[in-house]
DNA sequence: AACTTTGTACGAAATGAATCGTATTAAGCT
DNA sequence: AGCTTAATACGATTCATTTCGTACAAAGTT
């Protein structure tokens, strides 16, 4: 199955997850508050994405509806293991201490986290 | 400065920074464990690498000798900060319990978070 | 000294991603 | 009905990365 989105791709899937379903027209504005691109690149991709198997889309109407195929968790399973793996040598906690560090969490996902530790260990 | 390796690169420099310093024929060695790749290629990343600034090199001897110009850490912190920013909308504790749920980690190592865990907190 | 091995350098091809221009078609408006 | 707007489809171009072939040079071997 495909789990390994390209850069853009995951841009588009993470406004997808979230919206469960969009246009390219508005997810082309979503995009275009962060980025300077053209609307026909927005929509070769996403028609890219759909050729790929990693979206959907309705198209009943002639403005077609996207939606996602592959699972937000899932594919963030995917990456975040490569990125382990190629980044800190697949350990596990070297790349958490330096996510915690740079990511300036707030004192209540930390005690989140707390119970998520305690929450593994226990299942040792 | 560059803190953008690519994935190939990425890999290479995981190497050195465990090796300190190698010769393209070791490196490529190690990347012929888990990939099947022609001698040249490494070679002409690892000079691409050189021409980037990512990379200095030793040419006293024929053979060049090849040491990271760029820090693990500082490499690590701008890749995570990209990474949780595209693929976990910038929360570390998403991407922190993703890995952790990921990474098996150990009793040890889970004690160490905690430790780290606490002292962000005590520095807010 | 001739031959083989092991290096580097360089350029070109292959690949994959992102970008955009243009054509065409469907709706919406006057 | 004619005009304008907004959509999709498609192809071409650009761009970065990866890959490899070939040429050449330096060591090592017999």
């Amino acid at each position: 199955m495909n789990t390994k989105p390209t850069e853009s791709e995951l841009e588009i899937l993470s406004h997808l997850w979230q919206m469960k379903k969009a246009t390219v027209r508005e997810i082309h504005e979503k995009l275009a508050e962060s980025k300077d691109t053209g609307y026909t690149t927005t929509l070769k991709i996403m028609q890219i994405m759909h050729a790929k198997g990693i979206l959907g889309r309705d198209e009943q109407n002639r403005t077609h509806v996207y939606y996602p195929l592959i699972e937000e968790k899932a594919t963030q399973k995917h990456l975040i293991s490569n990125f382990m793996a190629a980044a800190f040598g697949g350990s596990a906690k070297n790349l958490v201490m330096q996510a915690l560090g740079q990511g300036n969490p707030s004192k209540e996902e930390l005690d989140e986290i707390r119970a998520f530790l305690d929450q593994l260990e226990k299942d040792k």
